[in-house]
DNA sequence: GAAGAACAGATTGTCGACAATCAGGCCTCT
DNA sequence: AGAGGCCTGATTGTCGACAATCTGTTCTTC
């Protein structure tokens, strides 16, 4: 079974091989900041163009970019970013909870001591960044995507990694980025995820991911309630030539 | 809410419009048939060739393939079909419990009654075949993969869908197809789908996704006995070009 | 004046050719 | 004889140009 690395660390190799990897991750990080907005056109010449390269490697990045879910793409009308509404946020909150609760059951079975260890150190400097400065928004939300990503990992099940870390952690990211969301409760996420950890010390799968759904379940309630209190426009601001 | 139709009927428009759709397609429906064997060389020049079309359309599908889990590329090495080993299909089920198992908790909120009307009908023609002929493999599959299709749609989350029928469904089709699986316990699995319809009817979500994990979880034992009964090689034979 | 059709511009889809990279075999050297 | 490096062939990556399609505008017609 290949053992799958956490992102954590330096995830930025000098040099990637091949155009099209860069051209994606470029565009992947430019969407996610919304530096290209949600719902902009996204033109091949143009964006071949700005990125110095030709419209081959590009389309092969955008093609992968909708594999992705962060683009939307319609036969001989373009590529789009997508526009992710408030409905459709809440609802990768649903998924998440089912596959992180299975990861989080898994991960009882298979993670290693040591890597037990190593998730309770990293609650460990969470706490104390929390105590230290309230948590800063910004590093709280990474700090709570390193966690979920780790529990993955270490659910041994490639697929189930690659769902949430390759098409639902984007999109989420995506939406943090853009939205005024402050980190709400770090404290209390902060005590949830001890008790996840604790559970899969004691390999009961079974409490894990109860855990798990539960503390995914309140973060998606945190959201709505955030959502209900804003009555103003969309998340951002949507794309001039939107639609 | 978008709402999402299930593949069942016609899905065979008379001409798709690109060829980069097309050739998806073909090669899609090849891999699953296991026309194209597991980890077999995907050599763009002869299958550009193959498919009389030029070689740009044919890396974009590939690229789009990629993101569908069918194909693994790997940098100047080229793209090869992905190969399913033993262990991979069953994590396959543990995806499709937690995903399968929201999706019926989700559609016994959303299923109108209509869903709910035609969803016992699909189970009655069903019971009709089995009694009929024993539900012969094949079919017994396709109507297996019908019904918790339509589960998947009723949930009303795009997202899941898509990760359902874009990305599970494909290899878990493949699977079947090139092993010698037949569909064992076909009127149990019946039963279960019948109570799975009845939790929904009665807009009971929380039993609904119980009997929904407990039916997928026993397909997954069903799967991990025949397999532990194969001793001979792996899944269908390995290209002779392999890894 | 409004509705419909033809046109123009731009954008996407497709193709063939060139350059960069990798795999395998052969030769040379120790 | 074995190990190492070089070379050749093939395959992938990249590019620019041409053809098909769509959108918005303008002209014609009722």
């Amino acid at each position: 079974m290949s053992t799958i690395r956490p992102l954590s660390q330096a995830d930025h190799p000098p040099e990637p091989g091949t155009l099209t990897d860069r051209i994606c991750e470029q565009l992947k990080t430019a969407i996610v900041r919304g530096e290209l907005a949600q719902g902009c056109k996204l033109n091949e010449p143009a964006l071949a163009a700005r990125y110095g390269i030709s419209r081959g490697p590009l389309r092969e990045a955008l093609r992968r970019l909708e594999g992705l879910g962060l683009v939307v793409h319609v036969p001989h009308a373009g590529a789009r970013v997508i526009t992710l509404s408030r409905t459709e946020v809440l609802q990768i909150y649903h998924v998440r909870e089912a596959l992180e609760g299975m990861a989080a059951r898994l991960a009882a079975e298979l993670m290693t001591p040591a890597e037990i260890v190593e998730l309770r150190s990293l609650l460990a400097r969470h706490a104390h960044r929390i105590a230290a400065d309230g948590g800063r928004a910004y590093f709280q939300q990474e700090g709570d995507t390193d966690f979920h990503d780790r529990i993955a990992c270490a659910s041994g099940n490639p697929g189930l990694v690659q769902m949430l870390r390759g098409e639902l952690y984007h999109r989420l990211r995506m939406y943090r980025y853009q939205s005024s969301q402050q980190a709400a409760r770090p404290a209390k996420a902060l005590q949830e995820h001890e008790q996840i950890v604790d559970a899969i010390a004691e390999r009961d799968g079974e409490l894990a991911e109860t855990l798990m759904r539960r503390h995914i379940r309140r973060a998606r309630r945190a959201v709505a309630e955030q959502i209900r209190s804003e009555f103003e426009q969309p998340i951002h601001f949507v794309a001039e030539e939107n639609r």
